[in-house]
DNA sequence: GTCCAGGGCCGTT
DNA sequence: AACGGCCATGGA
């Protein structure tokens, strides 16, 4: 066993299974409507917090923008839909990204959890070649609505990385390439191994609080 | 009031 | 290739 199948365990030990919980505020996106909206919420949360996504997504879903589709549909109406994202913040950029990556997604991969699984690879590079889609946004696409083994490499795995010494070298190819060389290519595992992430590195924020 | 949060783009070296 | 400025809001 390896040390990164070695902290998963002790991940597990110490904080339990992640359960449902992903990313300490959503479910495991299962349904549709769920992936949906963790492809929303992939562009929201560029370098923002969760509360304010949150409060994004909420706005969305109760002027009844529940779909990609319905993002879509909404191309004469940017506004509208800046105004509801404001609270996400930078929300003008926001605002373009979105429809970028939703336009493209509607036009290309509307039945998303239909579509040859088999042949994904290139799936990546045309996301990141979407305009505000970059590889963190493009692999958490893949990993939550697409459901592909593809590790996140965000602010907090790098944070981890550091803390627990996984590595000396900590750019976004050399710490994913670790992940997935060194933890079985199950995006199940994947999703829980992250959110276990976010967990341990929050209970060790709050630990450092005081300090 | 100040600081910062789960990126990505763009211009400059 | 690497770096810095920029985008904007809400909560601590």
């Amino acid at each position: 066993m390896n040390k990164l199948q070695k902290i998963y365990r002790e991940l597990r030990k110490r904080h339990g299974h992640p359960k449902d919980q992903w990313l300490h505020w959503c479910k495991r996106p299962k349904s549709k409507a769920d992936k949906e909206r963790v492809i929303m919420g992939a562009i929201l949360t560029q370098q923002t917090n969760w509360n304010n996504v949150c409060q994004a997504l909420d706005n969305l879903n109760k002027a009844g923008i529940k779909t990609l589709k319905d993002i879509a549909a909404l191309e004469k109406e940017k506004r509208k839909v800046a105004n509801l994202i404001k609270p996400s913040g930078f929300y003008k950029t926001k605002t373009k990204y979105l429809f970028n990556l939703v336009d493209f997604l509607v036009a290309n991969y509307e039945d998303f959890e239909k579509i040859d699984k088999s042949n994904l690879l290139p799936l990546r590079e045309k996301l990141i070649k979407v305009k505000g889609v970059g590889k963190e946004t493009a692999d958490a696409i893949l990993l939550y609505a697409f459901e592909q083994p593809v590790f996140v490499i965000d602010q907090y795995t790098r944070r981890f990385a550091k803390r627990k010494k996984i590595t000396n070298k900590f750019s976004y190819e050399h710490l994913q390439t670790l992940f997935q060389t060194k933890v079985k290519k199950d995006y199940r595992l994947y999703q829980d191994y992250h959110a276990l992430i976010v967990i341990a590195e929050q209970h060790y924020a709050k630990s450092q609080l005081y300090n």
